[in-house]
DNA sequence: ATAAACCTTGGACCTGACTCCAAGGTCAAG
DNA sequence: CTTGACCTTGGAGTCAGGTCCAAGGTTTAT
């Protein structure tokens, strides 16, 4: 059977998705999508004659993309900028590099804090299972001191 | 009425503080503070007679183990909870080490995504700059991939 | 006396990335 | 024809942790 009516064409092209369809591919929310359209990561599809937005198959790429940025920890404004230099054609490699360069120190900066912060709750949970805790009235028990400098 | 004015001449507890000499003692904004008493970390302190609050020498102690949880990355909600457990006298040990062993393991987590995510990173960045970059249509360049699970 | 610095309140606004909703239009099936 | 899934829009709400503001009252210094 094949498909009794696809609205307009035939299909030449068959992978003209519906935003549900696409939602579903890509594995996020219709709202989400939209919401991407709206912040120009997504450029604004086709429509049908009734108004429907319709998706070619590039667009679960673009979206893949944009996730696979997103856990590389850009923003969505900055994966707007990759995607618009990969939209023109643009070689990308410069201002990605840029992003990952920066993107990477501030990375090492957050491994740091943690890493010390880490140390720090590990001293803590161990000071702090003495039989007798008396908090000492009007001083802070748990918290480190920032007196050194941080 | 004593000799017109100067409360602050003849003090039996001279360490009232005005919620601008509370600010700079403990380095936030007067906003920062009235939002920590609108939102219960802070008790609604004493007002002259004029309305103004005065706070005792220990809300700056109070203020820094807010700050002190801040940065171990507890959430003021929590921090709260710590809190009332403090004024209540309640050994604090234990809810104190449940929040701390929890968020530990919340900074383990993290950095190991974060030294995945710079392993990552830094393979990308020096597979970028080849010199001929040529991005392929349609396909995403640098994301990194997430078939084989994540 | 007057200016500067401080304080009060309530409420609006900010970032980031969505999420939810209502009211209504469209489409394929039974 | 009706049901139900899907789509449209605009706008509001969410979370966290604040920040900013205006209009007005109070203190302190000169």
């Amino acid at each position: 059977m094949n498909t009794t009516t696809v609205p307009r064409a035939a299909n030449p092209t068959p992978e003209r998705l519906r935003i549900g369809q696409l939602a579903r591919a890509a594995g996020v929310s219709t709202d989400t999508i939209r919401y991407y359209e709206r912040e120009g990561l997504l450029p604004a599809p086709e429509r049908t004659s009734s108004g429907y937005r319709e998706y070619g198959p590039g667009t679960a790429d673009r979206l893949a993309f944009i996730q696979g940025c997103q856990r590389l920890g850009l923003r969505l404004t900055d994966i707007g900028d990759l995607l618009a230099i990969r939209d023109t054609g643009v070689c990308p490699c410069e201002p990605a590099e840029q992003h990952l360069r920066r993107r990477i120190a501030e990375v090492d900066a957050e491994l740091e804090r943690l890493t010390l912060l880490r140390a720090q709750m590990s001293a803590m949970v161990q000071t702090l299972p003495s039989d007798d805790c008396a908090p000492p009235p009007g001083s802070s028990w748990c918290p480190p001191h920032a007196e050194g400098g941080d």
